[in-house]
DNA sequence: CCTTGCCTTGACGCCGGTGTCAGGGCATAC
DNA sequence: GTATGCCCTGACACCGGCGTCAAGGCAAGG
């Protein structure tokens, strides 16, 4: 598999994949040509990456997952440094949830606020 | 007032007030010299803007409100402008907020997948 | 006069995942 | 031969609020 059918398959772009390779994240081999050559063990892994995104790690985070799936595991996150990873993300995200529950509630009083002045 | 201590008095630094003003935010006039010169009202000005900007407003969202202040209201957010800003951030905010309570129940149950079979 | 310290404008750096363009090779079909 | 379409590497653009450095002016104190 080329990467433009890899990129096709995993709803992504060449771009990305190449971008996905230059952090250490797939390992392709080549073609006599020098094209990138992909199986299906890699497509799973760019889904199980592209996932991971979807949920805000970064590319760097990834990498345990990755290596994680790489050493036999059926899932990413069953390895240590992986669950680490989860772990402090997880925080990260509780968080961002205070933060933005607290900026919601400020802005629902703001425009509460507005209602009351129309109908004084 | 000079722009080192209206930053100082206001929590910031000069270049972000420079930065304020090159967008149109604040408007200080110039001493002989080219100094900025800032009154007591532009210090109130700036504690508004980074009011909204940790709300998560962006500079340009932001504009209304200024206007609505210099309009003589009390409070920046009483104008349509600025209330239609607000209804518009708002909804911003409960999307990213249903975003990361995705994100968070999927990360937990990872996690409580991975206590599972450390208790098999 | 010289230093110190504030002020001025202008411009580049950051962060991070991708888009996109440039310039060139390979492969297949006509 | 050439047209098409994929592949390659390398590099800049983006977004946005601000840090930071450069190069220079102004004010005041020694």
């Amino acid at each position: 598999m080329l990467i433009g059918e890899l990129a096709e398959r995993a709803g992504t772009s060449p771009r990305t994949l190449r971008y996905y390779e230059e952090h250490g994240l797939i390992h392709p081999r080549r073609d006599a040509n020098g094209y990138r050559q992909y199986d299906d063990g890699e497509l799973r892994l760019v889904h199980e990456i592209r996932s991971l995104l979807a949920d805000g790690f970064g590319v760097d985070d990834i990498k345990p997952f990755v290596a994680c799936l790489r050493a036999g595991n059926s899932a990413g996150h069953v390895c240590p440094d992986s669950a680490a990873v989860l772990r402090r993300r997880l925080a990260e995200v509780d968080g961002y949830l205070d933060q933005l529950t607290v900026v919601r509630d400020r802005l629902r009083s703001q425009l509460e606020e507005i209602k009351c002045q129309m109908n004084p």
